[in-house]
DNA sequence: TCCCGAAGTTCGATTTAAATG
DNA sequence: GCATTTAAATCGAACTTCGGG
C-alpha cells in the first residue's frame, strides 16, 4: 500500500496539484508554459502559480532530465588547473556558460592520461550535453577521441587543432602573434636577438617559429642558430620556468651577445629573467625580453613583462558558443560540422623591452 | 501501443535483461552487487555482466538519482577564480573529490552578491549533495546562509569562520603564521620593521595583526605607528597589487627608515616590491620583504618572495573530508555538528629576506 | 526453510489521448 | 466540434514482495 512520508521535506508537483485543486498534468502544463497552456484560462494559471510559490515548489531535475534527456550541464576538462594559463580561459568559459544557464562540471586530468580517461568516462555517464577540453599541454591522440565520438557529445578543444578535423577547436593565431612580437623588437632597433623556442612536439612551437621566420624573411633579419635554443619536450608546465632558466644560461655560455630575447612563453620568460639577473644583465637596460601568453603574473613582475597576449577569456567564450550551437543542433536533430576558430593575439608592451641604445 | 525506437542509441537495463535472458530486476541486483546478489549463482552473474559489457551498458544517472536521491555531485563556489589564491585550493578540492568519486560543479560568483545567490539557487535545484564555498574575500552574511540551511545541504567554508557556527569551516592559523613571519625577520636582526596591514574588515587582517602584537610583546620589539599603514577596504583582489604599491609609497614618504617590511599578503608584497624598486631600494640588500599566502607567482619573482605559506591544497582536501563525512551522515540519517579546522601556516624562506648588515 | 528469479511498485515530471460539459 | 481538464503511459533504474522448486 502506498504510504506517504508525512514529514517529507521535498514538495512535488502533486502537492501543488492538491493545494491548487487541479491535476498534476495541468500544473505541469501551466508551469512549463507548454503549447496546451493556451487553452487554460488565466484564472487557473494564477491559482496554480500561486500555489507553487507558496509551497516553494522546485521541479526535480532528475525527473525532468529522465524524460527530456537534457540536463544543462557541460563538462570542462583541463589538464592542470594550477597552470596560470588555465584560469582566464576557465573564467571565459564559466561566464559564457552562466549567460546560457549552463553549469560546468570541472575535471582536472593532472596531465595524466589515465586520469583523463577516467574523468571522460565519468562525464559521459552523467550525460553531459557538451564537452570543452582545454588542451594546453598534453598530447591528445586518437584513442580518446573515439570515446568522445562514440558518445556523440558536442566537443570543443581549446588551444589545439586536431588532425582528425571532426572536432571543433579554438586556437590563437600563434604565427601572427610571434610575428608581431619580433616586429616590436625589430622596431626598437634590436638585431642581435636570441630565441628560446618551445618544445618541438607542440604545434604552437612550430607555428610561432613560422611567424619568426616569416618576419626574418620579410625584413632580411638574420636568425643566427647560435642564438637559438629549444626547450626540451616535457609535460609539466610549471617546470617551464626552470627550463627557461637553464636554456638562457646555455645561451649566455655561448658568448654570442644579444640585445633582446624572445621566449616561447611567459613561464619561460620568467626563467630567462632570473638567469639574466643572476648574470648581472639588467632588463630592459642591457637586454629586452618578450614573452607569449600574458598570464596573470606577467603584469606583476618587476619589470612587467612585454608579451604577446592570448585572448584567453574570449577563447573560452568562443568555445562555449560553438558548443552551445552544436547542442541545440543536436537537440533539434540537425547535424553541424566541426567549427575551427582562430583568434588574434595582441602585443602588450610593458617594461621589459626598450630601444637599443 | 508501446513503440520502441528501433534506431535508438541508449542501451537500458531492459536490453541487458533481454540479451542475457534474465529479468531487469536480476540485472539490477547483479550489476549493483546488492544484498540479494549473494543468492545468485556466479554463472548467472557472469552471463549478465558479459551482456552488459558487450552492449556497452551505462546506467542512466537520472533514473538512478531519481530513486536514490543521490548524485555524487558537490557544488564548489568560488568568489573569483582568477585569484591565484583560489587555484591551489581548487586543486586540493578536486583531487580529494576525485578519490571519493565525486564530481564538482563549479560556480564563480565574480565577487557579486547577486551572482552568488543565483548560483546558489541553481546548485540547490540540482540537488548537490554538498557545498564547498571558497570565501577568500567577499563578506558572507546571514541571509544567504539561511538558504543553505533551508536546503539542509552539508556546507563547508574555506578561508573564513562564520559567526553562526552552524556551518563547518577550514581556515589557516593566521595569527601563528604572522608570528613566525615576524620572528624570521627579527631573527635576521631587523628591528625597524614596517607593516602594510590588511583591510580592517577582514577577519584574517585582525588575526595576523594579533600575531604581530603577540610577538612584539614576547620580545619587546617596538611597533612604531609611523611604520604602519592599512590597506583600504575593497573587494577586488587583483587591485591588491596597486594598493600595496601605493601604501608602500606612502610609507616611504614618511621618512621613517625601515630595514624590513611585512605585507598583508603576497599580492600586496608584489606592489611593495615595485614601489621599492622604483625608489631605488634593492631587495633584499637594502630592505627585506615578507608576504603571506605563497601564491604561485611568489616563487617565480626575482627575488623570489619569502612568505608565510598557506597549505592551500590541504585546506581544500580537508574541506572535502568534512563535507564527505557530513554527506554520509545525512545519508544514514545521523546528524553531525559543524566542524572547524584550523591548519598551520608554514614559513617559506626564499630570496627577499636577508640579515641586516 | 532455503535458494533463485520475476513481477510489480516507486521515484517526479512530461505528454498523449481521452473525457467532460 | 470546442474549450478545459485529467487519467494513464512513459522515461530507466531500484527495491519490495511474491512464487516455484
Amino acid at each position: 500500500m502506498r504510504q506517504r512520508d508525512p514529514n517529507k521535506t521535498t514538495v512535488t508537483i502533486r502537492d501543488v496539484a492538491k493545494t491548487s485543486g487541479f491535476s498534476a498534468s495541468t500544473v505541469s502544463i501551466v508551469l512549463n508554459n507548454a503549447p496546451l497552456a493556451r487553452y487554460i484560462p488565466p484564472q487557473t494559471k494564477a491559482r496554480i502559480q500561486k500555489a507553487a510559490k507558496t509551497l516553494g515548489y522546485h521541479p526535480n531535475v532528475f525527473a525532468k532530465s529522465l524524460r527530456s534527456k537534457r540536463n544543462h550541464t557541460v563538462g570542462v576538462m583541463v589538464f592542470d588547473i594550477t597552470d596560470p594559463y588555465c584560469t582566464p580561459i576557465l573564467r571565459g568559459i564559466e561566464n559564457a556558460l552562466y549567460q546560457a544557464s549552463y553549469l560546468p562540471i570541472l575535471a582536472d586530468a593532472h596531465n595524466e592520461r589515465g586520469r583523463f580517461e577516467r574523468y571522460l568516462e565519468m562525464l559521459l555517464e552523467r550525460r553531459i550535453e557538451g564537452l570543452i577540453v582545454l588542451a594546453n599541454w598534453l598530447y591528445l591522440d586518437i584513442n580518446l577521441l573515439a570515446d568522445i565520438e562514440r558518445g556523440k557529445i558536442p566537443t570543443v578543444i581549446i588551444g589545439r587543432e586536431l588532425e582528425s578535423d571532426a572536432i571543433s577547436s579554438v586556437i590563437v593565431d600563434d604565427e601572427a602573434g610571434a610575428y608581431s612580437g619580433l616586429s616590436h623588437l625589430y622596431g626598437l632597433g634590436h638585431r642581435k636577438i636570441a630565441f628560446v623556442r618551445g618544445p618541438k612536439a607542440l604545434a604552437s612551437s612550430k607555428a610561432r617559429w613560422r611567424g619568426i621566420q616569416r618576419f626574418a624573411k620579410d625584413t632580411g633579419l638574420e636568425l643566427d642558430p647560435r642564438r637559438i635554443v629549444d626547450l626540451p619536450d616535457q609535460r609539466n608546465p610549471n617546470v617551464g620556468v626552470d627550463d627557461g632558466f637553464r636554456m638562457t644560461e646555455e645561451l649566455l655560455k655561448r658568448k654570442r651577445p644579444f640585445t633582446a630575447l624572445m621566449a616561447y612563453d611567459d613561464m619561460t620568460a620568467f626563467g630567462t629573467l632570473r638567469a639574466l639577473a643572476k648574470a648581472g644583465i639588467k632588463v630592459p637596460d642591457h637586454c629586452s625580453v618578450v614573452g607569449f601568453d600574458d598570464i596573470n603574473p606577467s603584469q606583476l613582475f618587476v619589470p612587467a613583462l612585454t608579451t604577446v597576449r592570448q585572448p584567453m577569456e574570449a577563447m573560452g567564450a568562443a568555445a562555449v558558443v560553438i558548443a552551445n550551437d552544436a547542442i541545440t543542433a543536436t537537440a533539434e536533430n540537425r547535424t553541424v560540422g566541426a567549427i575551427h576558430r582562430k583568434l588574434a593575439a595582441e602585443l602588450v608592451i610593458r617594461e621589459s623591452t626598450r630601444a637599443v641604445p
